[in-house]
DNA sequence: TTATAATTTCGTCGTTTGACGAAATAACAT
DNA sequence: ATGTTATTTCGTCAAACGACGAAATTATAA
């Protein structure tokens, strides 16, 4: 019990359902999340450690980042049903298609251009 | 989104999942939920219209009391889905196995003396 | 070693949530 | 019709949440 509404309480807030929607395509780094949402890191950094708490996601540290990932075998069944539920309910919605959008722009820009824009604004 | 976020508002909170729990036996009256919870009716009617809300539970008005039940057919995918992940991994606990045994003795009781029960304290 | 840079932690602030009791509502019983 | 009763709605209050910026942490780069 404790652990499902460890998930069902991350997958209450609609910017890390996003979160998740987003990395379906593969792993982000902590920073490029943070470009997508455009809130400050260390709001994205604390949403990051909920679904994480929960088993949701995956980190791994690599040279100067962080990277987030979809577990390629997840904790337990119910986390494995939580992430096909969430992504099977929400990938074909304007929101993750936007997001989705934005995404491919994010990628394409070098990860260290990305860190330092979030610093001076 | 929208409809899906509803959903995982209402899967947040513990006691809006028991409730889900406790009705996989059958539909239960406000009262007898008010019963197996020991909160005031008024917290359990807001649970109930929050879940309600989400489509997670139906409604029916009979004689002098509200009964609750889970859908037989689910308003979406993505409701049916969240219903199965809930007592899929839910049913076998600790705290279902609880409330179903003192479920068993509410519904022993008659309706009208759980009602009245409520009243005095 | 020291500096730089990405991320996390901490404290604050306004909003939302979940509890309650009181009052309103709606339906049955008299 | 009137009173009773089950449920809902409303207002209040304390606790939890989600945002932020500042400071701490951690790891790479110089």
């Amino acid at each position: 019990m404790r652990d499902f509404m460890a998930i069902t309480k991350a997958l209450s807030d609609p910017n890390r359902v996003r979160i998740l929607l987003a990395l379906r395509n593969g792993e982000l780094c902590v920073c490029q999340i943070t470009e997508l949402f455009g809130f400050a890191p260390s709001t994205v950094s604390k949403h990051l450690s909920i679904l994480h708490h929960a088993h949701l996601i995956l980190s791994r540290k690599s040279e100067r980042w962080v990277y987030y990932r979809l577990p390629e075998k997840p904790a337990s069944v119910a986390v494995r049903e939580a992430l096909d539920w969430v992504h099977k309910s929400l990938t074909k919605t304007d929101e993750a298609k936007a997001d989705g959008k934005k995404l491919k722009k994010i990628l394409k820009t070098d990860l260290a251009v990305i860190c330092r824009r979030q610093k001076c604004c």
